[in-house]
DNA sequence: GCTTGACCTTGCCATGATGGCAGGGTCGAC
DNA sequence: GTCGACCCTGCCATCATGGCAAGGTCAAGC
């Protein structure tokens, strides 16, 4: 599909490996990111296009997977891949100020906060609800007659 | 497009609406679900299909505005659609036992609660981050370090 | 009558991050 | 040569929601 060569002449993924390169696979169990993602994240330019073998297999540098965990980090304390992005730029040009790094961080968190707050009263009102409901074979329910009736307004 | 009639002799809708009926748009602002997500329930089936006049405009009478209510508030206690489309099974169904609706709140709940720790966790590392970030103009950032080095462990 | 603007209809595309599958090429070992 | 593990691309699906386009309808004003 690639038309590269039709036969390439050397199969060239040993000498790349003794190279210390790695190919996708290696690249997704040492990051923890899927192989899906990790062409998703090039795809979408969050990382460079990687070198190739003749036959297109991908090629990682130790640097490729640094960057890959990065992202992985990233995307475990929640970062979006928008906000990533904006991460990787100021890792990449270290002279940028810390202030805006930190004031991600600071936003991200505080978004969090929000996020976190919303879903606390979602789990306040079920835990009421379900406490008042019996949870046995008598039909009656009063979680039901809430959602129908009113949020926790019905005298 | 639906080719009912080509012309239709009465509008009807007039009628429609002296009979207690409402159209999208009203059922929209009374439920607070957006005329988009109205058509999308009633195409995904956790709407019936409701009556129509000659011209095509749905109609919707007390009973779907309703059921769109309490789509919407468990919407917002953040039950999927298709765990509102059991609670709504359950509804519709009022000899079924309370014990399955209890279940699945309490369910949710768990399930709420499990997101919230992990939110609050990414929370938790952010805020060392970010308080550990001096924030200036210098470009040294503990933050960027952190994501580049490994999660909280670098002596 | 005719126009205007607000409303309704349908359908397609997009999001964000991820997984799955299909169809096909490549590599290494036996 | 062949088998199994690996890689490639591309398309489709998720989940809930919004946006846009192209067109029909209705009520009001001229």
């Amino acid at each position: 599909m690639p038309a590269r060569s039709p036969r390439a002449p050397r199969p060239e993924l040993a000498a790349a490996r003794s190279q210390g390169l790695h190919n996708i696979g290696e690249a997704a169990t040492a990051t923890g990111v899927s192989q899906k993602m990790i062409r998703h994240y090039e795809r979408i330019g969050l990382l460079p296009e990687v070198g190739r073998t003749f036959a297109g297999y991908r090629l990682y540098a130790e640097a490729d997977l640094h960057r890959l965990r990065f992202i992985k980090r990233a995307r475990d304390l929640g970062f979006s891949i928008k906000q990533i992005e904006a991460l990787l730029g100021l890792w990449d040009d270290r002279s940028r100020a810390s202030a805006e790094v930190k004031a991600m961080a600071r936003e991200h968190s505080r978004a969090l906060g929000e996020k976190i707050a919303q879903m606390q009263a979602m789990q306040r009102t079920l835990d009421a609800l379900a406490t008042r409901c019996h949870g046995d074979d008598r039909p009656d329910c009063p979680i039901l007659d809430d959602l129908a009736e009113g949020p926790l307004a019905k005298g």
